[in-house]
DNA sequence: GAATATATTTAGCAACGCTAATTAAAAGGC
DNA sequence: GCCTTTTAATTAGCGTTGCTAAATATATTC
């Protein structure tokens, strides 16, 4: 569980590090005066643009009913808005309302300059592998 | 926000890095046959050792009535075992059986798989900038 | 135009989060 | 040694977030 002589190992590393790194940012989260789902559903809203519900439910790994009622709380919020896609009116479009982008964007900005303050600790040499680590990751995860 | 030349540019994308990451292997779940919450406890039981129930819940993040719900079902599932302590008759230790053990364990085995599966379309060099990219986050998030 | 498929919602249930209040044991003050 | 206060856990009751099954409305296909 501790050498990474492999890549299961290093894989195990990875992911207790994501666990932890989410933890520690997820503590910011009190201040922003909305749920975890909303907070997480309005995130792909502002950057994912007017989205439908179905495309919404499948990124945010949840089943249609139970994105259906978040959006509900959303615009009972003022944070976003629904109206139907008139080449389909079968399907609706999501978008957030200024304020949506607002409260998205501030609670972003608490967890990051919270994890930033951390990263601060480490040397030029330090951050610049983690740039690079970043980039590596991603490109892993690409396409399923 | 997507330039990294800045500390904050750096947290921002390590940040939606690790919530990718982990929204990857999430999917992995489905086949435990037990809730998010009730596995991350399990994980601290097991590797934390015989604990008490508020420092299980706050290694969770969690209040106390909420712990005290899920060691409940982890207890009726068979998987831990409350017993009181006996220097303090209060509180209880909470511990893993044998069946806890192994559910974590194989649990576990199916997210670290996925995601070394991912890792193997990368080459050495990018490996182990992951590798010394881990160390440092471990770093930063040292202590607070 | 009828049958089928697709997008969303409604209804109803389980899991998980909270606060307030209760119970039981420990620790401190006099 | 009592009596108060503190601490650990639980119970009660509520809101949110997950699900499946069924209903509704619009598109698509034959």
């Amino acid at each position: 569980m501790v050498k990474a002589h492999t890549t299961e190992d290093l894989a195990d590393r990875l992911h207790s590090t994501a666990i932890r790194l989410l933890r520690l940012v997820r503590v910011q989260d009190a201040a922003a005066g909305i749920g975890p789902a909303r907070l997480s559903a309005l995130s792909v809203i502002v950057f994912g643009g007017p989205v439908s519900l179905n495309d919404l439910a499948r990124a945010e790994q949840v089943r249609p009913p139970t994105m259906s009622r978040i959006v509900d709380a959303l615009e009972a919020e003022g944070l976003a808005r629904r109206h139907t896609n008139q080449q389909d009116r079968r399907a609706v479009l999501i978008e957030a309302t200024a304020r949506g982008v607002s409260v998205l964007k501030l609670g972003r900005q608490r967890r990051v300059r919270f994890l930033a303050a951390h990263l601060r600790r480490l040397s030029e040499a330090e951050l610049k592998r983690i740039e690079s680590a970043v980039r590596a990751i991603q490109k892993a995860m690409q396409q399923g």
